[in-house]
DNA sequence: TCTTGACACTCAAGCGCTTTAGCAGTTCCC
DNA sequence: GGGAACTGCTAAAGCGCTTGAGTGTCAAGA
């Protein structure tokens, strides 16, 4: 333990430098690691600076050219949609675990909507307050990477496609299309044809990718009868939703959320209506928690790891940082977790007529 | 909009001072509102910075005394704990907007435990990183107020009680003690005498002051069987906690857990048993959000408004960075809202018998 | 013996901002 | 009419760090 000082003192490289008896510079070259000052003279250096307790201060190693020592992380979601979800708080989780390692800092901030997150992106570029950005919620038509390559702030796109028009952008990415044939696949294998997928925000390049898959699946194994809604990602949208075409003709054996929260209302939407699960309907949600065995019955998901998304992401913008070129990284694809949702479909009758008394489907 | 320029360039000062004639030191008077500049003056120079997009460096700012913009917030939590809450990004988000308005950044970091949070402040400080910080999480013996005194870093404690041994730091809490009084008396007054409050964990202060309060209460109004039971706040210890108060002699016929997520477990974990809710046993969870309005039956609970919540911590900080004196802040008392899951004690016979055979307490 | 050059280090400038001291010019007042 | 007291501005130092250019020393090579 450093003995007592004066509380609210830093100590600087001068106190460094004085106590060892070199200077500024010599310093500096020793806890870079630089070569110019002698071995015995780097560890005596590092000693006294390990015995103050010296760190570097970021503003002046920002202000002589270093970086900023820290990335950035915008989400933009509408205050009154911050709900229940598992998803963000493991990602940041696995970013820090990279970023920790480097003692970087992550700047976090939460914005309304993508025009008041390019905001955030110009302000802490002028500012010089990040060395990096890591993006997330890509959509169609987003305003994001070109700013980011406008302004050459390095940025790594956590959830999109590769984008060729934005060479400098690093992209990590799960394999929507590839989760979304597994699931159809095991759905049909057990006999659905009537397939909803209930998605989330239209705008969403993953969203759009989802229903594209599903659509050329749909008709690769001639299913007619699949279709998708998309939804705000409320639980409230997804009970909507679930009701209408549970009530709907033909109503549909399987349904596909984009979200465990979405999964769980609507499986609470179809339980009013009197359908059980998986007898007659099976529930698959796209994003595993603690939430899918928290209902019955559990919830079938498809799982895949956050945190590790997070490091993943994480690694890649650190590599950029060192200079290294963008890539494109493919994380394995979600894993269908086979619980208590999904089941065979109902073979003894096509379901339909259009109102439901809710005392069951098959009684 | 400004003219094309090459990209990464960012305006200073010095290209203000360049454009609108005047000194460097001209330009920092005028914008920052210091006399020593005619307004005319002041007025070019605001135009020409805008025009130019100038934002001023926080690294240089920090560097010459001012803060570093900027107010660290840490969340010790082991990364496998980190579940379905909205807690936290409501509080985020709540503090992000009065932040906002101030344009001072948010560094977050989640971390394994409160040693490895002590180190983060201490690196912080060190760092120079950050103005004042947000503590959450208050537990007895806490080591970060003594701490957060020692480097003088002005701080917030989130749901802590007022301390007096550290007169340096604000706080801003809500009043665990009235809320658990209002839901005894709501419980007693619907004739529940045998309670259990399954708590979270047994270091935090919240929890222990509940636990105090709800001993209270039970003494006051002569409630012999009524106690608490701690957990790791997570869903697997709320059901395995839920059974085994279930099944043992002289089972409670109300539950009061302290979160969503493990009264949504412990609900799961009740209905397996055979209870129902609210004929057989009543449940209350301390924090409201979506998932209490996605479990049937819907729950009662107490509710805060955790954005307002965060919004006054933030505020709280402001003052204290403005310089003004340390105080504590106690925000509305948590609303139990009456839901589904609450009612009536049963008064046929009292419930009685180790073993529950799952068929139901009534059969 | 005198150069070379490698080595270990110091000096000083500069990053973008704030701030103190100072300097002209104007007004004011006895 | 000559200080005093403004007003509106500039010069320069300094925050803590990096870095390129120099400086002194010593050993090896000519």
């Amino acid at each position: 333990m450093p003995t007592r000082r004066s509380p609210a003192r830093r100590p600087t490289m001068k106190d460094i430098a004085r106590r060892a008896g070199v200077s500024e510079s010599a310093v500096s070259f020793a806890l870079n690691d630089r070569p110019g000052v002698s071995e015995a003279t780097r560890a005596r250096v590092r000693r006294v600076a390990e015995q103050l307790g010296w760190r570097p201060s970021t503003a002046a190693r920002a202000l002589s050219g270093e970086g900023a020592a820290t990335v950035g992380f915008v989400l933009a979601r509408p205050a009154a949609t911050l709900g229940v979800d598992s998803f963000f708080l493991q990602l940041v989780s696995g970013i820090q675990g990279v970023l920790a390692e480097r003692h970087l800092g992550l700047l976090f901030q939460v914005v309304e909507d993508v025009a008041d997150e390019c905001a955030v992106y110009r302000r802490w570029w002028a500012e010089h307050r990040v060395d990096g950005v890591l993006v997330v919620d890509p959509r169609a038509d987003d305003p994001r990477p070109g700013l980011l390559d406008e302004l050459s702030l390095p940025a790594v796109v956590i959830g999109g496609a590769p984008d060729e028009r934005h060479p400098g952008l690093s992209t990590v990415w799960a394999d929507d299309a590839g989760a979304m044939a597994s699931v159809v696949g095991e759905l049909t294998a057990l006999g659905h044809r009537r397939i909803v997928h209930i998605a989330g925000l239209p705008g969403l390049a993953h969203t759009q990718r989802r229903i594209r898959t599903l659509r050329a699946e749909a008709a690769r194994r001639g299913l007619a009868e699949v279709e998708s809604v998309t939804t705000d990602y409320s639980d409230a949208e997804a009970a909507a939703v679930t009701r209408r075409v549970l009530r709907g003709p033909a109503a549909p054996t399987a349904l596909v959320y984009d979200t465990d929260v979405m999964a769980v209302a609507g499986l609470a939407a179809a339980a009013e209506l009197g359908f059980s699960v998986p007898a007659d309907l099976s529930v698959v949600a796209w994003e595993d928690s603690a939430l899918c065995r928290m209902v019955t019955p559990w919830l079938s998901a498809l799982s895949r790891d956050s945190v590790e998304f997070g490091k993943t992401a994480a690694r890649e913008l650190l590599a950029l940082l060192d200079g290294g070129p963008a890539r494109t990284v493919r994380v394995p694809v979600p894993r269908l977790i086979e619980r208590d949702s999904t089941g065979p479909a109902r073979t003894d009758r096509p379901r339909s007529g259009a109102a439901n008394d809710g005392t069951g489907p098959g009684a």
